[in-house]
DNA sequence: CACCCAATCTTTACAGTGTACAGATTTTGC
DNA sequence: GCAAAATCTGTACACTGTAAAGATTGGGTG
């Protein structure tokens, strides 16, 4: 899991890559407060001014880190057998949103730090609104609409309400606040136990 | 709203509120990220190692800000006329939280970066608990349940399921998710449209 | 009242941080 | 082959949090 950089290759070609990649694994080992463009640059074996030349400060680097971050959250959310109820689906893709934050929670909480990130570049707005794609059909899909239907109001919101739901949960998550019961390990309980039970209280299988 | 601290007392007493103040006034002026412990003794005009002897670090600080904004917030939540059905109750007080979130977003911000605060403060979790009762209560009342009933599992998931939507809702506003839409004084919008339509989606009011 | 001790605050210092600037080095385009 | 552009280094600066030691004040006790 350790990204070994290839080495005597610098100089010439992959810093950008080192670079990013050297984030990554910093925000995975010591979490976003442990990020630093400095340390970023020591693992890429690079004088701290360096990343400056490929992405001007440090935001643009941790954008960069940020798009990628859209993008496997992107794939999180896909939802594999599309053959059961829209429910289902939905309930699917919320554990996936929820499985991403958990696995890489240095990722997940810079993807949502604006202050650290460059709020008006245009490829990070992009990759944030292609993760929102697949959600956009299973909600579609819940209020018996076409695919590529419009959407109107209703459900947009019910999109937001969706959103927001699974995203306080992550947040509250990784804020620390069900800690009692997750020393760890435990974040299967949050998914197995608790994120269910509260979906199914918002989205209850429709009767019949 | 300019906290002045009464000048020529420090040396003998209000140091501690004064820096508490200060701290509060800094999140108001620049945000959460414009606050530094430097900055904070500057406004108490006094030395930049003063606040450790108040409050032993930085993390020490912020702590008692949050606990502040804790109590703040269960302020917000609190509902006035209790005379209505309980799913309006539960929309004012999702109203109530972001409300304060959109207020303070300083203070928000805050209280949900346990990097930043003592995760183990014992008078933090007590402050971050105690506002949850007013919600817990009205949860009860939405299940038809007594005020001082015992919280069962679907109830403590119904719970779950309101803090989570709200708090996403928030973190995402706080975010800059629908900045699009809301350049600063539109926030009025999220509070008089897309939240009420959100909330009448998770939560329709009991057909009759 | 005098005294000492503890609390409070200042001074100084140190290890880090992001990044601006100027120069060295390498690669590329013609 | 050589100038120009891209890339990287070295140095420097203004910050940050906080540790350590000394000054100053206040309160309680004899």
């Amino acid at each position: 899991m350790a990204v070994e950089t290839t080495r005597e290759a610098y100089h010439h070609g992959d810093l950008r890559d080192a670079l990013i990649k050297a984030t990554d694994t910093i925000l995975a080992e010591r979490g976003l407060e442990g990020f630093t463009l400095r340390e970023a640059a020591r693992r890429a074996h690079v004088s701290p001014a360096a990343p400056a030349h490929h992405f001007g400060s440090s935001a643009g680097l941790l954008t960069e880190v940020a798009i990628l971050g859209f993008e496997e959250l992107a794939r999180h959310i896909e939802v594999e057998g599309s053959a059961k109820s829209a429910t289902a689906r939905l309930k699917q893709q919320a554990a996936g949103y929820v499985r991403f934050a958990l696995a890489y929670p240095g990722r997940f909480q810079l993807m949502f730090r604006y202050d650290l990130l460059l709020p008006d570049d245009a490829r990070l707005a992009a990759a944030s609104e292609l993760a929102k794609v697949p959600i956009a059909r299973t909600i579609l899909a819940l209020r018996g609409l076409p695919e590529d239907a419009e959407l109107d109001a209703p459900t947009s919101a019910t999109m937001l309400a969706a959103w927001s739901t699974v995203h306080g949960f992550a947040h509250l998550a990784l804020s620390g606040k069900f800690s009692k019961l997750t020393p760890e390990a435990k974040s299967q309980h949050l998914l197995d136990e608790l994120l269910p039970q509260m979906l199914d209280i918002l989205w209850p299988e429709p009767k019949r």
